[in-house]
RNA sequence: GGGUCCGUAGCUCAGUCAGGCUAGAGCACCGGACUUUUAAUCCGGGGGUCGCGGGUUCAAUUCCCGUCGGACCCGCCA
């Protein structure tokens, strides 16, 4: 085994010097290495999709680490038709729009000029807030202005053998009869129902007729009509089978990572690329698919769809792109509830990248670089206070509403997590935050109810008639350890059920101030509440 | 029909994609310490045929082949 380290020891490291190395091979000048992502227009972006634009821009600045001049494409599939009305959009009238492209279908949110733009922008959000910088292409403008233009001639003029390399790879025949490319209808603005039969190069008009598809047992039927579409203004675009070659050509993209679920498609570009277009294609990468372990509800407006936004409640874009970055290989699946252990492993990461942690040599350049890698190269230059997440989350739901911050403060004062006298930072504001929505969505405190034993119940009795009286925060500490004391009860076990019937869990923070933080009157009204339920 | 991934402590998983110290972590569990334990904290402990069988190698949890079990993708469209 060699011992030299590549770049910051990542995989992305390692997949950047294979693709220099190919393209040194193949005599390709390396002045400029895209590398690229398929921007999905037609749902609501899966947080996987982030995966696809994370690990392809991972490779960028596994690129520019090491000298090469490298940027991110982003390609949106606007000129797609939509397929399928997703969920949580069945009552926005959009069937009548299937088989549309998805640029020329109306928001329904009315806030972007098309549907397409709407959910395309969606992931480009969450890409900005990860720091991922890329260059847009929209397909749409691609194919109306041209550049994909001597690609989709070649394919067109070579439809024989595009159609027998899909027949070879997939055995799919569709193609040896029909061109690989939808026509928009020129009457019915569709685009799946068209069907193409020639093509001629001189005028670059593509002979169809609108017949109607089938998707996933459905028909989306046409409306009949027979026309020319000039390819030239981008009046249709190539099928999958052709346009990912003919796109890699036309953009001279030399990287794209891609999910499982296109591998065949994938295949079969690289032999168009190769053989129809004369274009060696891009170096791949393949990586599992993102599943939701389902359980917990994610969100009530987003359809529920594990969207990058969704995660953005509860965790930093930085913890995100670990979960993408931390691993290439096998399926991830994804939850809600991981989102703290992800924050709470990038603390760890940032303890290794300052030193703060010991870990072996070789393993500690690998944490740093996946750290730096997380933060796109752009890492902290300070180390941040690092409060678990769950002592967080406990903390803010313990916290007294009125003053949360001034609560929070104090605790992690006490802790040791902050000076005396030091505030919260911005970091920690954001940690709250997450922790307030975490909270609020999934840990609703509830009263339970708590079966309680004769000595429990005087003891409780007891305590609430000492509260009364008792204003002083120690006093009322001490007093919940004689009431346990004087009726033979474990002061643990006290307090484990003292923490059930106000908290609803079996620890908590120190009772004293607490229960004066929570208002006296109010615990008092608690207690009485659960020694009342179990008179009946 | 074709293909991919996963199987490691009681549980959840890391480590495997660049083979190399005694295979790790968190949680759980057990024991001990601390006048009243409050995020408890600290110390210690038990726990593993790395699914199974072969192969390559000086060396395999890691690479290759096979096999069993689980999950997923493609075979319409994208």
């Amino acid at each position: 085994m060699s011992e030299e380290i590549i770049g910051h020891g990542t995989w992305y490291d390692m997949m950047a010097k294979k693709v220099i190395e190919r393209e040194q091979t193949l005599k390709r000048d390396i002045s400029r290495v895209r590398t690229e992502m398929g921007l999905g227009a037609s749902g609501f972006p899966h947080i996987g999709s982030l995966g696809d634009a994370a690990r392809s821009y991972a490779v960028t600045l596994a690129l520019k680490a090491q000298g090469i001049n490298s940027e991110l494409i982003a390609y949106c599939d606007d000129k797609d038709g939509l397929r399928k009305v997703p969920a949580g959009l069945t009552n926005e009238g959009l069937e009548k729009y299937l088989g549309y492209p998805v640029s020329s279908i109306p928001d329904p949110f009315g806030c972007h000029e098309s549907y397409g733009k709407h959910m395309s922008s969606l992931l480009l959000e969450a890409l900005d807030k990860c720091g991922i910088q890329y260059s847009y292409y929209s397909a749409k403008e691609v194919y109306e202005k041209g550049i994909i233009l001597n690609e989709t001639r070649t394919i067109l003029t070579h439809a024989k053998q595009v159609g027998e390399i899909v027949k070879q790879e997939v055995g799919q025949e569709t193609y040896t009869e029909v061109l690989p490319y939808f026509a928009v209808c020129a009457k019915c603005g569709r685009i799946y129902t068209t069907r193409a039969y020639s093509f001629d190069p001189k005028t670059d008009k593509v002979h169809y007729k609108c017949e109607g598809l089938e998707i996933r047992g459905k028909l989306i039927e046409g409306c009949g009509y027979e026309g020319e579409a000039d390819i030239a203004k981008g009046e249709g675009k190539l099928t999958w089978k052709g346009e990912f070659a003919a796109r890699w050509k036309a953009l001279d993209i030399r990287f794209e990572a891609y999910g499982k679920d296109i591998a065949d498609s994938v295949k079969i570009n690289d032999r168009i690329c190769r053989e129809v277009l004369c274009f060696e294609p891009p170096s791949h990468a393949k990586y599992e698919m993102f599943l939701d372990k389902g359980g917990k509800k994610i969100s009530k407006s987003a359809g529920n769809v594990f969207t990058p936004q969704v995660w953005f409640r509860y965790g930093s874009p930085q913890s995100l792109l670990l979960l993408m970055l931390k691993r290439f290989v096998g399926t991830r699946t994804l939850d809600v509830s991981d989102i703290p252990a992800y924050m709470n492993e990038l603390d760890q990461l940032e303890d290794v990248y300052f030193d703060k942690k010991q870990a072996g040599e070789k393993e500690a350049i690998r944490l740093k670089g996946l750290f730096q890698y997380c933060y796109v190269m752009k890492p902290p230059a300070k180390p941040s206070i690092h409060v678990p997440y769950n002592l967080m989350a406990f903390l803010v739901k313990m916290a007294p509403k009125e003053c949360l911050n001034a609560y929070v403060t104090e605790k992690l004062q006490s802790y040791g997590y902050l000076q005396k006298n030091q505030a919260l930072d911005k970091n920690l504001m954001q940690r709250i935050q997450f922790a307030l929505n975490w909270i609020r969505d999934f840990e609703e405190i509830k009263e339970t109810e708590v079966q309680l034993t004769t000595e429990e119940k005087k003891a409780l009795t007891e305590l609430v008639s000492k509260l009364q009286t008792e204003d002083d925060a120690d006093k009322i500490q001490n007093a919940i350890f004689n009431a346990a004391k004087d009726n033979g009860i474990k002061p643990a076990a006290l307090f484990k059920v003292l923490y059930q019937i106000l908290l609803g869990a079996t620890q908590g923070p120190r009772l004293g101030p607490y229960v004066l933080a929570m208002g006296k009157q109010n615990v008092i009204a608690a207690l009485q509440r659960a020694l009342n339920k179990e008179h009946l």
